[in-house]
DNA sequence: CGTTGAACCTGTTTGC
DNA sequence: TGCAAACAGGTTCAAC
């Protein structure tokens, strides 16, 4: 569920919600997910929630210790199927809440996760860095230039490429095949094989359908919703993702999906052209 | 460097 | 209807 759009549209509401609120409590349920539970456990209650920052697909919630102590940011991962969200204690709390933190307001930030592949953890200092440090360039603040510069050093195929949280963060399964759909670039041409102007294209590509997709508050396939429990409505917006089968909407082809990067990925195989297959024929 | 496949988990959809 | 397989918005790791 969870890809920039839609963290970011998350954010933007818990920001409202959470920022400048205290936490009173915390409940675990099940945590394998988070890094070290006991120090979740032990350092979140009195923490007051400074600010609210996205970092690729990941949320930071910057927090101020109530007796002095370093400065700290909780770190959370929604995974496939996370979700994080405010709640009025009387909601009865969903399957798969494995976190729950009382507030001052009175109200509940729950974590609900059914595959546990999100990940929480509290960090700060030297952890806290190291963490940032692996991370890749925002999509939507890299400019053409050294896009285009990074692309030509790498062999890798182009929808691998844009699934790698090192290379770019922020971008997942839907918005690689939809920003690549709308580059017309095949998934599986190599980085460094693109010209100058696919590459142009595909920069503005990406930022294109990330911004669109904040406008619209993200994709809902099945269970995506805000801070608010509304769903978001780029997943109507959608031109290969999830529409193997159905005609491609420049030219009518028939969208194929193939497995690259072991993702299931969407294309048209008549607007983006395959790339000519690498059989040796002659050798000098 | 890069690729593939498996692993981590639960739920839903598809196929026989 | 029933049951099994396939698949899902993600990441990581071993093996090649």
């Amino acid at each position: 569920m969870p890809e920039l759009p839609e963290v970011e549209t998350l954010v933007r509401g818990l920001r409202k919600s959470v920022v400048g609120r205290r936490i009173l409590e915390v409940r675990l349920g099940k945590t394998d997910f988070i890094d070290d539970a006991a120090a979740i456990e032990r350092g979140l209650p009195g923490c007051l929630v400074t600010a609210i920052e996205r970092v690729g697909k990941f949320f930071l919630l910057r927090l101020k210790p109530a007796n002095g102590r370093v400065p700290a940011a909780l770190l959370v991962h929604l995974g496939m199927t996370g979700h994080l969200s405010p709640h009025r204690p009387a909601e009865p709390a969903p399957k798969h809440t494995h976190v729950v933190m009382r507030m001052d307001d009175g109200r509940e930030l729950r974590y609900t996760d059914p595959r546990r592949f999100g990940r929480m953890a509290l960090l700060s200092g030297a952890a806290l860095a190291a963490e940032l440090a692996r991370h890749g360039r925002e999509p939507l603040e890299i400019s053409e230039a050294e896009f285009r510069a990074r692309l030509a050093a790498r062999r890798a195929r182009i929808k691998a490429l844009l699934l790698d949280q090192s290379f770019l963060h922020g971008i997942g399964n839907i918005y690689a095949d939809e920003s690549l759909w709308r580059a017309r670039i095949h998934p599986i041409r190599v980085a460094a094989s693109l010209t100058q102007q696919q590459a142009r294209a595909l920069h503005r590509a990406i930022r294109k359908v990330l911004a669109e997709a904040i406008r619209l508050g993200g994709s809902s396939i099945s269970d995506y919703r805000d801070a608010e429990g509304r769903p978001g409505f780029f997943q109507l917006r959608h031109r290969a993702y999830d529409r193997e089968g159905k005609p491609c909407f420049r030219c009518h082809a028939r969208i194929r999906r193939i497995l690259v990067a072991g993702r299931g990925s969407h294309f048209c195989p008549r607007c983006q052209r395959a790339p000519r297959s690498k059989k040796r024929t002659s050798k000098p």
